[in-house]
DNA sequence: GCCGTTTTCGGCCCGACTGTTTTCAGTCG
């Protein structure tokens, strides 16, 4: 699959572009091209074979031809002949904040600077002064750019920016006055990652609540101090931008702040053609206020049912809007339970009953104690001397309960050469099966897909865990043939679970969009070592939601029956 | 470079903040 390869080619040439100073909308065109070639669920291959690579938005004519060249000889000469024309290194110049194309294009026509280096050079050098249009405080700026660049947290996981802005709303409530308060940005859209934080604050007046942000304790940088639009850098290096409005233009902020900005463009498209003016003020029919109190007014007027924020990434989602067919994405509360969990068993830190108990209380009605197998050690994997004794607590326990249901489980081990690690008449007796991955990830493509697709067709396998492997800061996904595990899940309905631990987040959202394309199930589970981690099942929600999920694509949100008959094939 | 119940040519989203200017260009989101 090339997709992404395609995508970063293109965002090159478009950055390029920029600095030549070219036609702005041509360089938008690659923009878009790539970053629609990157959300494609489907192999850019298919489309070629099966002509339809204009029917992806964005791609007309010329690139239509560009995608083919990439695929037959993998390069595209247009995009060398633009490497030749800039040094690579220029392109770097783009990644310091405050640097834009026009200063990039600047300081290497005027001063030959190829790259960070050599403009940390230049700038040593005195190089920069006299030179029209920089003056002190550009040179600072961009020291401090360069500075921010080298030491600054390039993105956050979700979880950590979500305690950080947690932090700054609480502290913008507290002032006296205020209204709303509201996280907006990609971490509305609950992306998996962010690089920074945006607030949006509803105000009478907005000049106390810059002064109040600016001036946080948290606040080590003061980036842009302004009537109603600030940014500062904290302690840890995090961006937060607050911004503060009137209440009458709350609805028509949020849905500008939280963007993202490709939605926004198509947004504005559309409110044009309906003869609109649409900004972060409101929706406005020749300078007359229309709308802008609230976002489901603002799509209301735009003739669009509400969009919700995981979906708003100009991936095909605005076509399905119009024609009213969004997916009614899945929610927290539509889990019934939780099909990945750890007990002291193997390397939980609680027993059976206290998982269960927590899981209750959390509105579940089945919980499946997932303990490792005999192979793997290090997590003290069960033998089957201890699944006796295991499954004799769990049938205590269920004995307890009223409404709630232990699954006798296993994470059971998908072993080097490919086989799993209990016997059939091990593997015979549970109630559900997740088999994993934890060692000899480095084997190789065709040796990992083989493992998981084996993994797959033994019948007594329910669940795939973290399908792909990957810890976020830690390691990358394994080198597999997705399209291939997709098939066979499919064949052999064996879900694919979305592992809901913050560092994992496995599949991610866009191979859950694959998956739900390809008609494969989802499980959703924490993997949960500790009852207190149960929670993280909201990340697990977000990553489906982002990947278009609904309720009935997860087979957790079944009830228990229901579930059981679905994984053993019975219906 | 894309795209079309206004158009196959002439449009292409919109505004805040900063630093440098004497009215605006560049950057950012």
């Amino acid at each position: 699959m090339k997709n992404l390869e395609l995508a970063e080619i293109f965002r090159e040439i478009a950055l390029i572009l920029e600095i030549k100073g070219e036609n702005l909308f041509r360089i938008r065109a690659y923009q878009r091209a790539a970053q629609n070639i990157e959300g494609l669920t489907e192999d850019i291959e298919d489309f070629i074979r099966t002509d339809r690579l204009k029917e992806i938005p964005g791609i007309g004519a010329d690139l239509s031809e560009r995608i083919k060249e990439f695929v037959k000889t993998d390069r595209i000469k247009v995009y060398e002949d633009l490497k030749k024309s800039i040094p690579a290194g220029v392109l770097s110049l783009l990644e310091i904040p405050s640097i834009g194309p026009k200063t990039a294009k600047m300081l290497y026509g005027k001063l030959k600077i190829k790259g960070i280096a050599d403009l940390e050079r230049a700038i040593e050098e005195h190089m920069l002064e006299g030179i029209k249009g920089v003056k002190e405080k550009t040179i600072a700026n961009i020291q401090k750019g360069i500075t921010l660049l080298k030491t600054g947290k390039e993105h956050m996981p979700l979880a950590l920016a979500m305690q950080i802005a947690d932090d700054f709303v609480s502290a913008l409530k507290k002032i006296p006055g205020i209204g709303n308060v509201c996280v907006a940005g990609s971490l509305r859209r609950r992306k998996e990652t962010v690089r920074d934080i945006d607030i949006l604050a509803v105000s009478d007046s907005p000049k106390k609540v810059m002064d109040t942000f600016s001036t946080l304790p948290a606040v080590k940088d003061i980036l842009a101090h302004g009537q109603t639009k600030s940014s500062i850098r904290t302690q840890d290096g995090v961006q937060v931008d607050c911004r503060a409005v009137d209440v009458n233009s709350f609805g028509a902020a949020m849905v500008y702040f939280t963007g993202s900005k490709n939605f926004n463009i198509k947004l504005r498209q559309i409110a044009i053609k309906k003869g609109l003016k649409l900004n972060e003020y409101g929706l406005f029919r020749k300078n007359k206020f229309v709308a802008g109190k609230t976002e489901a007014e603002m799509f209301k007027h735009l003739g669009l049912p509400y969009v919700e924020p995981e979906l708003r990434e100009d991936t095909g989602e605005i076509q399905l809007a119009l024609k009213s067919k969004l997916p009614i994405l899945i929610e927290l509360k539509d889990i019934k339970g939780d099909l990945h969990v750890h007990s002291k068993w193997s390397d939980g830190m609680n027993g059976i009953e206290d998982m269960a108990q927590a899981a209750s209380k959390l509105g579940y009605s089945y919980i499946a104690m997932t303990d490792h197998s005999q192979s793997l050690r290090v997590a003290n994997g069960l033998n089957k001397d201890d699944l006796k004794k295991k499954r004799l607590e769990i049938d205590k326990v269920n004995k307890k309960m009223k409404n709630f249901r232990v699954l006798y489980g296993t994470e059971v081990e998908i072993n080097s050469d490919g086989s799993i690690d209990y016997s059939e008449d091990i593997l015979k007796q549970f109630d559900v099966v997740v088999a994993a991955i934890h060692i000899a990830f480095k084997q190789g493509k065709e040796k990992l897909t083989s493992r998981i697709v084996n993994a797959c067709r033994n019948k007594h396998v329910h669940i795939i865990a973290h399908p792909t492997g990957r810890l976020w800061g830690t390691r990358d996904a394994y080198d597999i043939n997705f399209d291939e595990v997709l098939k066979v899940a499919r064949e052999t309905n064996t879900a694919l679970e979305i592992n809901s631990f913050p560092n994992r987040l496995d599949l991610n959202d866009t191979n859950v969009r694959r998956a739900k394309a390809a008609g494969v199930k989802i499980a959703i589970n924490s993997d949960a070592h500790i009852a207190e981690q149960l929670k993280v099942m909201q990340f697990g929600i977000f990553v489906a939601r982002r990947g278009w999920l609904e309720r009935k694509d997860v087979i957790n949100t079944l009830p228990l029956e229901q579930l059981l008959k679905t994984i053993k094939n019975e219906n």
